[in-house]
DNA sequence: TGCTTCTCTGGAATGATTCCAGTCTTCGCG
DNA sequence: CGCGAAGACTGGAATCATTCCAGAGAAGCA
């Protein structure tokens, strides 16, 4: 809709420092999950679409790949619900997650960086990070049940 | 293989104790998972048939959702992986992830009784359980690399 | 034993994600 | 500025786990 290009300068940046290619897909990934953190492929999908015009699935999947690989985004996936991603990384963050809507918020840890929890018997498994989910009800499902 | 037939009267109680039906499909699925917990539906599928000659996979997953439901079974859903089930119900506790192979192993909640932690700002989320998944190497995937 | 209700069967469908082969871009280099 | 090789993007088909559906079949109360 807008004819105005948006600023990528940000997200640019973060591409280059990664050792990535700049493409057009990658930058609206970026900027799409700048302005819906928690957003499922498919709502990537539909942001990247309205910013270039067109785009395939594939295309943003595998950006959302290589962009996670790269540590520029990371991946939640809540049970029995699709993927979402989110640009707050680098530190060690928690979610909840609402058993109603689905709708996701994160929560800080308390604790501090990862591993922030560390199993009594880990089976003589060598583990690296402590992934917190909780569960709920959203205020808005809480209202509406 | 085995014409002896399987001692079920634990399963057959535990089903009656729930309200529900005892059919062949439950009780092979519930020996299955005690055999062998954190069993996919795919592989409980095998297990079941192995057992009783024949049986559809939607049979399986109607058990695995009814059983579930009626707290005789929990589910695990690690991300990136199918769902798991277990036997072991009615207390609080996590599990180890295998990022190499995917194997699962229980890990006792050292907090106590759910949700053993909470969050320090959940957003106006009322939240009624705190699922703990510890990721890493198994012993064997650890030797492996 | 009879009947009602719930379960199981087989097959098709769904949703999220991935694979594939070919075409088009990006960007280091001259 | 323009070339070329490595890396992205396209469209379409395929995969995997799981669910939906309608009809045939069992469980168990009366």
């Amino acid at each position: 809709m807008s004819t105005t290009p948006a600023d990528t300068s940000t997200e640019r940046r973060l591409l280059r420092d990664a050792g990535l290619r700049v493409t057009g897909v990658r930058l609206a990934v970026l900027r799409a999950l700048g302005e819906h953190q928690h957003s499922t492929a498919d709502t990537v999908v539909r942001a990247v679409r309205a910013e270039l015009g067109s785009a395939s699935v594939q295309a943003v999947y595998d950006s959302l790949h290589t962009l996670t690989d790269a540590d520029l985004l990371r991946r939640v996936e809540p049970a029995g619900h699709p993927a979402r991603y989110e640009r707050r990384v680098g530190d060690n963050h928690h979610h909840v997650v609402c058993r109603g809507c689905g709708a996701v918020a994160d929560v800080d840890c308390a604790v501090g960086p990862a591993p922030c929890l560390v199993p009594g018997d880990a089976h003589g498994f060598s583990v690296d990070l402590a992934e917190v989910t909780f569960w709920g009800m959203c205020p808005a499902c809480t209202d509406a049940s």
